[in-house]
Order: C-alpha cells, then sequence, then structure tokens
DNA sequence: TATGAATGAGCATTCATTCAT
DNA sequence: TATGAATGAATGCTCATTCAT
C-alpha cells in the first residue's frame, strides 16, 4: 500500500503536494489555452508562488507538459484498475457497453484532461506528439485486444479488418467526448450523456459484434 | 476591356502567383511543423524570398495562417462543386458510398490540408480555432443534411439522433483520414485506401440505413 | 529673370513641378505628423504616385526634409525681399512694429512652416538640426543687427547685451508664433492676431528703445 | 509594522533602485539623441544589463520615456515646494527675480531635463506630447497666477492682456533656457548664467510692472 | 525550498530604399 | 520618368529560464 508514494522516495509529502498543486493547476490552464499560448506566468500567478518555483520540480515548460500527460495517463490506468477486475464474464455486447461507458465517464470526470488529449494533443509539436501518442496507443490497444478476443471467442467476424474496425471506435469515441465533453460549450448533463453513450455504444455494437449478439 | 486590372489595381496576375507560392509554401510548412513552431523565416528560407515580402501579401503570421485556411475551404468547396451534379439519385448506399469516397479523396489528393485542418485545427488557439471550426462546420452540415434527406426518403429511421448519428460519421470519417492520410507515418496507396474507404463505407451503411438499403 | 528655373538647369518644367508637389505635400505631412512618425508612404498615397517616385527627386527621405527646409527658407527670403525696400526710413518703433508684424504674417501664411520650424525644428536629431539652426540664425542675425543699427543711431542703450536682447526678442516672437499659430488648436482670426502682435510690439518696444522713442 | 513593504510588494528598494537607474541613464540618453533615435539596446548597453531588464520596469519604449517626463515633473515639483516657503511677502520686483532665478537655476541644476522638456517636447509625437505639453501648463499656470496676483495687488496693470503677458514671459525664459542651457555647445558657467538672469529679469520687469514698482 | 530580479536568445514586424520593367 | 514588388537591416519586445539570496 502507499505505493503512490513509495515510487519517489526522495520526496517528501509536501514536496510531492506542491508539485501536485503545480500540474493541477497547469492542467486547467492548459486546457483552456494551449499548450503554446500558457505561460509558466500564468500559472505562478494563478498559485501565488514564485516564478521559480515550477522549475525546482520540472525541468522545463515541456517537461511540464509532459508529467501532466504522464498524469493522465496514470490516472486511466488507476481507472481503469479499479474497474477491471468486475467486467469480466459478460455477454458481447454488454461487456462493450460497459467499456464505452468506461472511457466516456473518466473523460466526463475529468474534462480538461479531454480537453489536452482530444484537442490539443494531435498535432501539438514534434517532441511531446509522441507522449500524446503513447496514451493515444493504450487506448487503442485495449480497443484491439478487445476485438481480437471477441474474435477468439466467435462473436466477431473473423475476417474484420481489425485495424480498421479499431480506428472506427476510436473516431467515434473521440468525437463523441470531443462533442460533449471537451468543447468550450455547455457541458452536457450526466443523464443526458448517458443516453448518448447507450445510443453510441447500440450504433457501435451493430458494426463490431455477429447479429446475434446485438 | 483590361477590366480585370482596374478592378483590383494592385493584384496584377504576378503577385497573385506570388501570393499563392507563398500560401503554397506555407501550407508544406505548417503543416510539418504546426502553427506555433512555423516561423516566418522558414517559409522566406524556403523560397527564397526577402524576409518582409510574406508582409506585402498578409497583415501577420496569424492572417497567413487564415487565409490558408481559407484557401483549403475555397478549394473544398471547389471540389465539391465539380462533382456534386453527378451524384443525385443513386441508390441510398451508393450515394453515401461515393459522398464518403469524395471526402476521403479529398484529403489524400492534399494531405498537408488534411494534416492542418485535422491535427493542428482543434485546439490550436482561441482566435484562430473559430476559423478551422466554420470548415468543420460545413462538413457536419453536409453529413446532417444528408441524413434528414435520408429521413425524408424514408431510408434511415424517423427517431435516429440526428446530431449523434452526425457526429459518430464525422468521427469515424475524420479518424479514418487522420490515420491513413494525416499522420506523419508512410503514406497509403490509393488501392489499399480504396479498400478502406469501402469497408468503412459498409460500417457506417449498416448504422446509418434501415437494413433493406445496406 | 526667370532666375528660379535657371538655377537647376536640367530639370523640366514638368519635373520641377512634381519635385514641389512632392514637397508641398511633404510638407503638410511633416507638419502634421512630425518627421519620424511621417513615412515616404504616406506621402505617396496621399500624392497618388508611385512608392519609387519621390527618390527620383530626393536622395532619402532626409534629403527631401532637408529640401523641405530648404524651400521654406528660400520662401522666408522672397518674403523679405519683396518686404525690405518699402521700410528703411521710419520712427524706430514703427521700423520694429513692421518688422515684428512682418516675421508674424510669415508663419501667420504658412502655418505649416511654422510647425515644422518652430515644433519639430529644435531637437530633432543631430543630422538635420543644423540645418534649421541654420535658418533660426538667419532671424537671429536680422534681429542683431537690427539691434547694432539701432545703437549707431542711438535710440538703443549702448552698452545693451546684444546677444542676451536679440534672445529675448526671438523666444518672445517664436514663443508667440508657436501659441497663435503652430499649436494645433483652432486657428486664430487675422484681425486678433493683428491686435496680439501689436501689444507684443509695444512689450518689445519698451525692453529695447530709449524711453524717447518707444 | 513593515507597512512599506506590504502596501508595493513588488517595489522593494533594490527594484526601486533599478527603475531610477534607468530612469536616471534614458534621460542622458535620450536628451542627447532624442525620442526616436534612442534605442533600448544603447540604455541597456551604457548599464550593462539584460536587453530585458528595462522590461521589467516599463511597458515599451513610449512608456519609458513617459515615466521620465513624469519624473522630472515630480523634480519640478519637489523644487518648488522646497522654495516657495521663503519666496512670500517680498516687493513685487524682488518676487519676480527670485521666481525666474528659480525657473532658471532647476533647469541649470539639470540640463538634461532641459533638453528633453525644451527641445524634444514640443512636436515629438500625437501621443506624447500631451505630456510634456502638461508640464508645461503648470510653468503657464504659475506665471498666470503671478501675473492675477499682481492685478490684485495693483502692481500690475489692470487692462494687461494676461495671456499674451504670460507667453512672452514663458517664452523668454525658455528661449533663455535653451539658449544658455539646453543647446549643445559650451555650457555656460554659473557666474555668467547669473548675470543673464538678472539682465532678462530686469527686462521682463518692465514690461510687467507698473512703472513706480521697477 | 522558495523567490523574483535579471537575463538574452529568439521572433515578428517595419519601412526606407532599390531596381527591373 | 514612373512604378511598385521585393528587399533585409534594424528594432522592439517576449518569455522561458537562471541563480543569488
Amino acid at each position: 500500500m502507499n505505493l503512490q508514494k513509495s515510487i519517489n522516495k526522495t520526496k517528501t509529502p509536501k514536496s510531492r503536494d506542491r508539485k501536485n498543486q503545480i500540474l493541477e493547476c497547469a492542467k486547467v490552464i492548459f486546457a483552456r489555452k494551449g499548450f503554446y499560448e500558457t505561460q509558466i506566468i500564468d500559472i505562478v500567478n494563478e498559485l501565488n508562488i514564485g516564478k521559480g518555483t515550477p522549475y525546482q520540480y520540472f525541468e522545463n515548460k515541456e517537461e511540464l507538459f509532459l508529467s501532466l500527460i504522464e498524469s493522465i495517463y496514470q490516472s486511466w490506468r488507476d481507472f481503469r484498475r479499479n474497474r477491471s477486475s468486475a467486467a469480466a464474464l459478460a455477454a458481447p455486447a454488454d461487456y462493450f457497453r460497459r467499456e464505452f461507458s468506461g472511457i466516456m465517464h473518466f473523460f466526463h470526470n475529468d474534462p480538461d484532461s479531454a480537453k489536452i488529449l482530444l484537442r490539443m494533443g494531435p498535432g501539438i509539436n514534434r517532441s511531446i506528439e509522441p507522449f500524446v501518442s503513447r496514451i493515444e496507443q493504450h487506448f487503442i490497444d485495449e480497443i484491439k485486444s478487445g476485438i481480437k478476443k471477441g474474435i477468439e471467442f466467435d462473436v466477431i467476424e473473423k475476417d474484420c479488418n481489425i485495424e480498421l474496425l479499431t480506428n472506427v471506435i476510436f473516431g467515434t469515441a473521440t468525437r463523441i467526448a470531443y462533442y460533449y465533453i471537451a468543447r468550450n460549450n455547455e457541458t452536457v448533463t450526466k443523464r443526458k450523456l448517458d443516453g448518448i453513450i447507450g445510443e453510441t455504444a447500440e450504433m457501435l455494437i451493430k458494426i463490431i459484434y455477429k447479429k446475434e449478439y446485438w
């Protein structure tokens, strides 16, 4: 237990708090203004700390952003860990519904992360993009392995184009998340979101699974 | 006679060429490096022109980028105009196949535009984003009106969630375009791309149209 | 006769007109915006001529400004030539009244010259100032020689500090001209200006001439 | 306690020194080269500080210049405050001699301020001029109120043109200051300057006061 | 650890000037 | 002569980063 803390042995709890505080604040501002328009001074002013303080914890602006990406990734993995145990042996469509809903709720619970991953991520710049892609890849791998398992269990067509199907699911999921969560417009109620998630899942099920599992 | 000249004194053919030359070059570099990492000097060096020359044609870097977006939009509309006549009275699924294929080939013919629209567009910054969104909206409106027409002609379910369905199609299309065209990886052959387009269209047809029109 | 023209033998009448046109326009704009804030393009746009045209007549911006100064100087000398004949043997105070009034009316007839000489002149920059000073010196020399003549004719105190008295007269004259003519405020009517000129002259007479010549 | 600090967190004594140091240096260079010919890099090189340092204290070049004007104005007011107490109930001519001498010595003690106010001030540019005029107006108001008081005490003619008389005094004073102090020529000795001040005052007294107060 | 004054590489932009037509 | 597209030296300013305290 207390695994989190033991990863970074040299950091005192206080220092770790400060680091998280900066990360938390940076997430909000990066999500709002993007990487390039965000200035270190924005973060520093927001937190009422010294201009040099972030540099105690992060090499530079890029490393700060990368740490942020990393922490979002970490959150996602934590989120998954706490869910996966239960999901196991449901009916195929139910399994998908649950998984899909999981992703959506993760983003809904942390729209700033959604904005950073879905809006700024692609095309940000050559040195940062790989790190964003890495997370993206993680999502994609999960989808892909789900599909493979589906084929294995004979609930998905053997000859389906796995890579393509993965992209269809991923594209739909990210667009839905982007449109209903990460845009700067009015936020959707959880109720309405659940409806949308359900409907979307039904559509995707139709193109993923063999007819008898719809 | 000589009407052209008297309308627009400063836009001689030569000056128009230079403007397009800058725009063309800017597209390639913006597509490769993004808005912020692209420097005017990159464009200027590439073209072997003076550092001040782009400023003869564009107010500033942002206006240059916006003009670029505008010219991509223009290209798209030209592209559509030249196609629309033929598309009219096909079977529903065929109609969709053709439309979908159209979008994909537009991007395939101009991958830099695809990169700019699909990668850098979302989340670039507050003052530019609206212009990117405007084009996005254009795509979305076309999809939406296609769906409405489908409902009207009774080939799509009356109670379908139009907004959601639009997002599913748009999300799928942009992801496919992004993945197979706009990423910085190896480019796909036209043959392979056509296969992918076809397969994707089949999937989407399943969730768009009533079963009898698949 | 036709002295003016013969000075510059190579210039055709047309070319001379164009040069004067540029000079005239430059005067107005320099008077309004000052040397540094005036751009060649301002002049060129105002005249609807090509951007390169002023460079047919003037080496560069500075030489254009210097030519302008020179032409103002020329105007002043022309103005003097046309007056001096009459002024000769009046009573001392009358002589001064007439001279003082002359300067003031010169500026009143050409307020732009007044602005350039009185406002921008001093302190403009190291390379231009000497040329402005040269004109200033011309005014000062005239004042000084008037004083010397007055001493000679025994109408001014022998032991007066000529340099200082010159400065007092010059300082008063330029301030009055500046205040009532060259500021950007409402312009004074000729009637009111004449009143002011008269009153000022009476004051100065008191400190210039021996009491019996007031 | 520690009140000072809590009022103005960013203005530590050290930072205030640096600001004054920049202001002081800027005064010398602006006085020498004028607003437009002075480059930030001139100041920065002179002080051996970083190119960005002035921007810690001033928004931009114009704001730096304006702050300088403001600080000259402040100096003048401080100078006045320390003198005014004594001046009160002298004979009219003595009062004027003292006042006039005061202005002259202020400029003599700080010729750079004189240069900036008297040479560059008028006509510098539309956005700066008002701030220079404001100080000029302050001088003018003092002269004017002196005249009004003189009329009240019956030592100046009732029907004198106050505005005009003010301009004559101001024009004379600024010309004398300009000629003997602010030109780039040899500087005058204090002894000689005092002589000039005295003589000038005598001249002005003749046109300001009724004869019995000369 | 925390601070914030100082730094300077880096960039967008300007504008007088040139020169081929 | 007149033009105006092209030029590029020059400059103001920004902002991530450093480091003495």
